[in-house]
RNA sequence: CGGGGCGUGGCGCAGUCUGGCUAGCGCACCUGCUUUGGGAGCAGGGGGUCGAAGGUUCGAAUCCUUUCGCCCCGACCA
């Protein structure tokens, strides 16, 4: 017997968070490193996914009357320009294309001619092209609203990266809406919050805090920012999902204007709202564990993995027709709006490296099947968000029946253990005091997960920015519910309506 | 872009300070036998010229110069 580690990922979460986050990725087969700086490979399990999310957030959009659409992946450099706050807001992280042609070069290699008369920069974000088509389309109020999303790539030529949390270029939507009045848009943007809001805590059992964006951490070119914010294992805020009412900033940019019902003629009001695949990182980091990925039931590719467990060629053929009937029972079992994904892994390797693998992928459910189990009627069940010496032995019929409510039960396990844990790591605080003690770590030699949320009144200027900046904090959003007690600015000790998220943040 | 670290078979590393036997080790891989409700054991085997370029030297993974890339921390950000 080979010494076994203790766990399959190495380091431990509380031994080195940053690292174990990208173990995990590795071990689970969810994405590589590219030879492209700051741009990663996403596999076919973590592909799978992204795929089950997209479904989901796809049918939430139509539901809630959106369509989807395509722009172009290059903006003219001037559209950018239109907007200065847009323009400052990401200037800095664009990718620009400046030519059309390469011809070979004095050295042998391939030199970049064809230079375009104006450059085209590599979508960051969409307003802009996406704006300026909308103000082509409408003229006239009958034309709105307009409420189009659009599944795409962008391009964000980040200093610094992180596989899911923030690579040079990622997969997300983006959501474009404009409206003939400020209500509507404003009801939209906070109906789109709604809709990640619900994503997050129903599919990815993920708990999430709604909340408006202080002036500081607004979109470029917003008027108002909202967002979700959840809490990862390191006690670190996660911004997870963001919506936008951008009043009229950019219709005036991009002359988006209509007649309204007088004749009038008026600028339209837009929004935009986007996740990304950040929100795979966010479920990496929300319920992994130190064996691996962990994928709430709702969002897995797969559901149950049977591992056939056979020594003799007779054994073999009794063991695989039992998991192959056990297949399509399994199959035919509502689960989630669709049906129960079962894969037979009848791969010839050692049994415990089968198993192993599975855990470190996440799949939710495992089911050995050997001649006892056969003989016995019955299979020997592993959840992933149990131990992985906790298995028991189940009647096949017990276990087919239950197994939508097993998944169920997962699911909703996965989101209370992290509410849980959120719960644990959240406090109000009222003084200055407590504050800085409490996001200040023990041993400042090492990275130590410290900290969490706290939810402290405070009065939106310059001083409290600068007094949290010291300690590396952030405010994360303003609560949008719950949120209706005044007090008093816990760094001026000046009235406040409000109390804030801070937190430290990815 | 600032600070730190690292590039040696598929992966993880040792060797580099103090140049010198055919460049090692663990895992993975291949073959055989054994084992089989569990990340197996034994035996045999394949694969690297040490990120790249230049230099010093009888001799360079090791010293010097230049360069490319990656990771972590920071600033910035979905």
């Amino acid at each position: 017997m080979a010494k076994a580690p203790k766990t399959a990922i190495q380091p431990t979460r509380e031994a080195n968070y940053p690292k174990w986050y990208q173990a995990v990725i590795k071990a689970s087969d969810l994405a590589e490193n590219s030879h492209v700086r700051g741009c990663m490979v996403i596999k076919p399990w973590g592909y799978a996914l992204w795929e089950n999310m997209q479904a989901v957030l796809d049918g939430m959009f139509k539901e809630t009357g959106h369509q989807n659409a395509y722009f172009p992946l290059f903006i003219p450099m001037s559209f950018l320009e239109k907007e200065a706050e847009h323009v400052d807001g990401f200037a800095k992280e664009c990718a620009v294309v400046t030519h059309h042609r390469l011809e070979p070069g004095p050295d042998g290699g391939l030199v970049p001619a064809g230079k375009l008369e104006e450059p085209l920069i590599v979508r960051p974000t969409s307003e802009t092209i996406i704006g300026a088509t909308y103000a082509k389309w409408v003229q006239s109020y009958r034309d709105l609203p307009i409420l189009i999303n659009q599944w795409a790539n962008v391009v964000r030529w980040e200093m610094r990266t992180r596989m899911f949390l923030r690579t040079a270029e990622f997969l997300w939507q983006e959501g474009h809406t404009c409206h003939a009045t400020e209500q509507e848009a404003l009801d939209e943007t906070r109906q789109m919050l709604d809709v990640y809001a619900a994503f997050a805590e129903d599919y990815m059992a993920m708990p999430v805090i709604k909340g408006e964006k202080t002036a500081d951490e607004r979109f470029p070119g917003a008027v108002s920012t909202l967002s979700i914010e959840a809490m990862m294992q390191d006690r670190k805020a996660l911004q997870a999902g963001t919506s936008h009412f951008l009043g009229q900033n950019f219709a005036k940019a991009q002359e988006i204007k209509f007649q309204d019902q007088n004749g009038q003629e008026r600028f339209a009001w837009t929004t935009s709202w986007g996740v990304s695949t950040r929100l795979v990182g966010a479920m990496i980091m929300t319920h992994s564990d130190d064996d691996g990925l962990v994928i709430p039931p709702r969002l897995a590719p797969k559901h149950i993995v049977l591992l056939p467990i056979h020594r003799s060629d007779e054994d073999r053929v009794t063991v695989m027709e039992y998991c192959d009937s056990l297949k399509k029972e399994l199959e035919s079992q509502d689960y989630n709006g669709g049906k129960v994904k079962v894969e037979i892994d009848d791969r010839d390797i050692r049994g415990g490296e089968k198993t192993w693998h599975h855990i470190k992928r996440g799949v939710p459910i495992r089911a050995e099947v050997g001649p006892r189990d056969v003989e016995s009627g019955s299979v020997f069940v592993g959840r992933r968000d149990l131990g992985v010496k906790e298995k028991s032995s189940v009647p096949r019929d017990e276990f087919v029946a239950g197994i939508g409510k097993m998944l169920d039960e997962m699911q909703t396990n996965l989101f209370e253990k992290a509410a849980t844990m959120r719960k644990e790591h959240t406090r109000e605080i009222d003084n200055l005091d407590e504050f800085t003690a409490f996001f200040t770590p023990e041993n400042t030699n090492q990275p130590e997960i410290h900290g969490g949320f706290v939810l402290s009144h405070f009065h939106e200027c310059q001083e409290v920015l600068d007094a949290i900046k010291k300690l590396k904090v952030t405010i994360r959003c303003v609560p949008l519910e719950d949120n209706d007690q005044p007090g008093t600015c816990i760094f001026t000790g000046k009235p406040a309506e409000k109390r804030a998220v801070f937190a430290k943040a990815y």
